[in-house]
DNA sequence: TCAAATGTACGATACTTTTCGTAATCACCA
DNA sequence: TGGTGATTACGAAAAGTATCGTACATTTGA
């Protein structure tokens, strides 16, 4: 399940990662159409992205049949842990809550939101009194 | 006070950054000083560095004196708040309170920091509701 | 006064990332 | 069966980033 030594994905893989965590397993043209939506670039650059991951061991993929695809081979979870992790080290000042309060206060978040994540600091007060 | 469009800092770029916004305006010594504790880098490499985060309006410079004295011509929020919403929508799938759990969850947080964070949740419910 | 130390400027190089052209392969079906 | 379209593989160019050597100017203090 955890994976070696994560390469840190660059810009464009990072994009890639998010699509496939979104829909899943794929094809370098369904992912393709995707990122063509908000990005100028060719299928074979979509595509020779794409084998570089897979070099990199950040995708997986099936070549049994001509058409192959790909899945990505990184938890969302631990990358999203890893870049907020720096990004808390470098632009947030080691303070993992000014992160919290800079990113609460430009997003409108639901109430249902707002709900959960007080529910989840009750919880971790309480684990700590313990 | 605000910057017209604010070039996307690259990662070396953002550790400079953050040490001008921690100093406020300082030479290219200083800066470099505290760049080596961290990292392996000549003199003229921050340099070079410097003078062109110079070039794309990311800093601003005092060449009075021989000396020049640098600082930051980007605010620490307005980048953080960039910063936050390019993470939020390629890792996070669009949804701020997904990254907040996520940072509070693995990161331990003083129970003041807790605490000024669920204040700043009640503040957000009583405005919404007015 | 002048040599050493310190500073900026600048170009060259290396490295990383992104992009794409082209060739080869395969599947389909008219 | 042969041609068209879709696909992968590969190499190399292009673009972006980081690093450093060296030249030159300025300051300082012995």
């Amino acid at each position: 399940m955890s994976t070696a030594k994560q390469t840190k994905p660059t810009e464009s893989e990072l994009e890639i990662l998010g699509i496939l965590w979104d829909k899943g397993a794929s094809t370098v043209r369904e992912v393709h159409e995707i990122l063509e939506k908000t990005k100028d670039a060719g299928y074979t650059t979509t595509l020779k992205l794409m084998q570089i991951m897979h070099e990199k061991n950040l995708l997986r993929r099936d070549t049994t049949s001509k058409t192959h695809i790909y899945e990505a081979a990184i938890s969302q979870e631990s990358t999203q842990q890893q870049l907020l992790n720096k990004m808390i080290d470098t632009v947030f000042n080691g303070s993992a809550s000014q992160l919290v309060l800079q990113a609460l206060g430009n997003h409108r978040s639901s109430k249902e939101e707002l709900e959960k994540i007080k529910q989840y600091l009750n919880d971790i007060e309480n684990q700590q009194n313990k």
